[in-house]
DNA sequence: ATGCCTTATTTCATAAGA
């Protein structure tokens, strides 16, 4: 079974890349975030027509996380329950439930495949440190664990996987003295990953392609993909029933190459 | 060995990404 996760960064501009690499690389479970949709024009019959099912928790212009599966798609969940919503300055209304109560983000879906439990996570950025942003972002994580804690009860094949926005270590970003300050690094951040872990989820480091970082975001600016200045945000962690199945995992690079990629590439894991 | 930002919408400007 293949298992794997990519931020396509928009799946209607994507659309071409996102088809050929279904061919390619036949995933049975593929994770999309930041489809960029709605969940109406998510382009669901081509990606049907190659033999998958949709499961897509969109919004309009930005976030957006969906789960294509070959292997059925059982019990899906839009969003989890507890998930704060963004609690900043005023929005204008088309994003607002009531007057000043924002809509939770289109940042998660889950739903079981082929005996996995499989989240599409797509945290908040938290854009700086001292940002209202920032401590929303705390908040999504401390409200995801303890629903994958209660899961993992119920459900012991389990696998949380997405952009996470944050780098688990300093190897993980490709100079570590330019991201000082920075949001993606800071304890906090770090340590709601650590939590995660705590419940018995481990981080599967995929193989890079080339050279020694498994790097799977590159800025699209300044050329950073064939500089290799890349960050791992992209993560798969994966319950211990899980792991233990674990044959191989990979960052696609090839996906981030050539006309219209994507800034980010997908993580590939082969399960027994 | 790769291409110097890209995406969506409230579009010819802005917000967001990380």
């Amino acid at each position: 079974m293949r298992l794997a996760t990519w931020n396509v960064n928009s799946v209607k501009a994507r659309l071409p890349r996102l088809l050929e690499w279904l061919g390619e690389a036949k995933p049975d479970v593929l994770a999309l975030q930041e489809v960029k949709t709605t969940n109406a024009l998510f382009p669901a019959a081509e990606v049907e027509a190659l033999g998958y099912e949709v499961a897509v928790h969109g919004e309009g212009r930005w976030n957006g996380v969906a789960l294509l599966s070959g292997v059925g798609l059982e019990d899906v969940s839009l969003g989890f329950p507890g998930q704060p919503s963004y609690e900043g300055e005023p929005a204008e209304a088309t994003l607002l439930d009531e007057p000043g109560l924002r809509k939770p983000e289109a940042r998660a879906v889950g739903a079981t495949c082929g005996g996995i439990r499989v989240w599409s996570l797509y945290a908040p950025n938290g854009r700086t440190p001292d940002s209202a942003h920032y401590q929303y972002k705390l908040a999504w994580y401390a409200a995801l664990q303890p629903v994958l804690e209660a899961e993992l009860r119920t459900d012991p094949q389990l696998v949380a996987c997405g952009d996470f926005n944050v780098a688990p270590t300093d190897a993980d970003v490709w100079d570590p003295a330019v991201f000082v300050g920075s949001t993606h690094v800071t304890p906090p951040e770090r340590q709601a990953l650590a939590d995660l872990r705590a419940l018995g989820l481990h981080d599967i480091v995929p193989k890079p392609m080339k050279g020694p970082h498994p790097f799977t975001y590159w800025d699209y600016r300044a050329g950073a993909f064939a500089k290799d200045m890349g960050m791992r945000i992209d993560l798969v962690y994966a319950s211990q029933a899980v792991t233990d199945r674990v044959a191989g995992a990979y960052v696609d690079r090839e996906a981030r190459k050539g006309h219209a990629p994507s800034d980010h590439a997908p993580v590939v894991v082969d399960l027994d």
